[in-house]
DNA sequence: CCATATAGGACCATTTTAGTCCTCTTTACA
DNA sequence: TGTAAAGAGGACTAAAATGGTCCTATATGG
């Protein structure tokens, strides 16, 4: 399904919600009453966003969170990771992770070119996309760097 | 993270392998060889790919699989879809399941964007680019249909 | 009829995910 | 300076998804 969690769901929820009011700060109680969320669940993400560094946490009272930047700087990408850690489509796009197929594999080189689009596509869609409601229709070009295409075999397909 | 499960995985190899020798049937016991995954495990992802289609299965001895499109007209997406199901980033994505957020949700909209980007992407890999080993650098301009953009709020990142 | 294949599904073990809860620390303010 | 309100961090459990194996049935060629 190449799904998000539904904690990474909870969070772009949450995030647009705070983005509509960026001035003041949020506590757990009150987002978990506009998300309609449980408040330990509400709270453990906005742990997790904090503390990646997209929120900024104020403790005691009249604390809460606030964006540690303005909407159209926050990612899609940088939320997603924020939750599920580094974006990558297979066990081998990120450099560390030594697969013990890679000498069978014979894909890997693409799925990796295949992993850096979807990722780049997810750094073109900012907080402030999601947040907005009801979006203007502006279909744009997204600068996808490609997958390259092995001229011998196939072309790309049309759509 | 975003990944693809293992047997997706598996299925990429094992599509790509027989992609490279069109050809011939090739049984799950030889392919399981060339892969270098256990038999069962290889079997059971040959028999999801044939269920969906995109392998034809030929019984009996002297049997086994072969493609059922050139592989410049199956793509990532078919194969994807082949093992996990349709491809979407929320729950939301695809029409029947119904979420009960989706008036708190308030992005609902855009996330559906996205994946239909995300799809619209996977669609232009095929099967002939992944199993080409050693790919030529040929950059091109994805037709990715856009996410919307809201003038109001943000402007696309730049990258 | 027998050896070789796939089809289909049952089954179990493991891992991942979701969700809750408890204790500690920080802060505002009466 | 005490107290209430907030977040930090982590332990823990229940449920779900995933990975992997195996068994029986069916088809096919020789």
């Amino acid at each position: 399904m190449l799904k998000l969690s539904k904690l990474t769901d909870y969070a772009a929820v949450i995030m647009a919600q705070i983005a509509r009011d960026p001035e003041q700060a949020h506590t757990a109680t009150e987002l978990a009453g506009q998300v309609n969320l449980p408040h330990p669940t509400v709270g453990k993400t906005l742990k997790m966003l904090a503390r990646s560094g997209l929120l900024e946490s104020r403790r005691g009272s009249h604390g809460g969170y606030v964006l540690s930047r303005s909407p159209a700087e926050i990612t899609a990408s940088d939320i997603i990771a924020a939750i599920e850690g580094p974006i990558g489509m297979t066990e081998c796009s990120h450099a560390d992770g030594e697969c013990d197929l890679l000498d069978t594999c014979g894909v890997a080189d693409n799925w990796q070119r295949v992993s850096q689009a979807v990722r780049t596509l997810l750094e073109c869609v900012t907080l402030a996309h999601l947040a907005q409601s009801s979006p203007l229709k502006l279909p744009v070009q997204l600068p996808i760097q490609s997958v390259t295409l092995p001229s011998s075999i196939g072309a790309v397909r049309e759509h």
